[in-house]
DNA sequence: GACGCACTCAGGGATCACCCTGATTTCGGT
DNA sequence: ACCGAAATCAGGGTGATCCCTGAGTGCGTC
């Protein structure tokens, strides 16, 4: 219990933000909270927390992050609290910044082992993405038949991840021994379902989060 | 002086293992040498330096390493000795797997430090090459001249850079008030001179080496 | 002034990326 | 034996990428 990190809680209810407050205990330092982006930008700015936690849809779902401004949430560290755990909405969350992403139903001691990892550089998922991040940009591919996650076929995985690596359609088609059409169908599903535009989202993404 | 990097010597004349074992002297251990790549593979799988230190034409100068097998050398950190400081051979070095570049002009003060960055993650170029992709990939272009290497022109490494931060041509003629077909000039000139075959490795190559 | 150099474009062709609709096969499960 | 999800592919289209040849413009140097 060496290491404390500081935190800063950020959700419109204060009635949520006692429950996360009270949830934390003593093993890091709540050390503010804010009600809106506004105040939020201004506690970051302010007193520099190693976490901020905070809710989903404070976090501005989709792409904002990318084009806009946004200068100075790069530095920091959000770990996202959500009641939804559907891959679409884990996926929207770390595409726009955060490190990591917990449902609101965790329990307090794995909320807090959650924060602490956060806070040494770790990326903390929720199982069912984790499972499905990973397992596709992992470079071995399992032949098990396929880990209940439903949300990217097995084959898509594959595809993605030579996808992010750059290789064209016909090498992907080369190496799994399919024809380039097979792969078109893939990548684009693969595509849609990230909610990525194109192959280079997909790759400077997949980079930068070094999962390949 | 604690920390005593491993390092095994590569190079099939043994008149240059020597002198190069001369010129590191005791600031390193030297736990190996080997003469052809053969004896190289096995040194290393047996002896698992920190560092291979090894003439470039033994490292298979260009991509072989990306499409075949060569699973045991990404495990390593090589740096290469050239008798060359041209650009393209630096290139085709470090898109090779060598994550740092000398020549053999250099003092043994010099080559020591290299070796020890080298064993610590740090990537150790020459000079001219440094400049040059550093200066192509930083978000800040300078506006002086164009500081002598001729390689790649001022305009090239801005083409170069939108490039690979993955903007379309488009969009890159549209940032820099230039015309669509003066970008696709300026994208082929890079492309040919990098060895690269399309945007889509140099995104992921700059992607991966994290210099955008 | 002549020359070289960086930069700027055009035309045109070959290929690639991405998407949509729709069809067939393969295979596990009730 | 049947159903449905996964996987395979074709056709056909639009726009982006990449390369080649060729050519015009400023700008500094000899």
């Amino acid at each position: 219990m060496a290491y404390q990190p500081s935190v800063i809680i950020v959700d419109d209810h204060d009635l949520v933000r006692a429950g996360v407050r009270a949830q934390l205990g003593d093993a890091v330092r709540v050390i503010g909270e804010a009600g809106d982006v506004h105040e939020a930008v201004d506690a970051i700015a302010d007193r520099t927390p190693d976490v901020v936690l905070l809710d989903v849809h404070l976090l501005g779902h989709g792409r904002r992050r990318h084009q806009g401004g946004g200068r100075p949430w790069h530095r920091h560290r959000f770990l996202a609290l959500s009641v939804s755990d559907s891959p679409e909405d884990v996926i929207a969350t770390i595409r726009a910044g955060a490190r990591g992403y917990v449902t609101k139903a965790i329990k307090s001691d794995d909320l807090v082992a959650a924060v602490v990892r956060i806070a040494e550089g770790d990326a903390v998922f929720s199982p069912r993405l984790a499972g499905f991040v990973i397992g596709a940009f992992s470079t071995t591919i399992p032949d098990r038949p396929t880990p209940n996650s439903t949300f990217c076929r097995r084959r898509e995985q594959e595809v993605m991840r030579l996808l992010a690596q750059g290789y064209a359609y016909k090498e992907i088609a080369r190496r799994l021994s399919i024809s380039i059409k097979t792969v078109e169908t893939h990548a684009s599903n693969v595509l849609r379902k990230l909610q990525l535009s194109s192959r280079h989202e997909l790759s400077s993404w997949a980079a930068r989060r070094r999962i390949v």
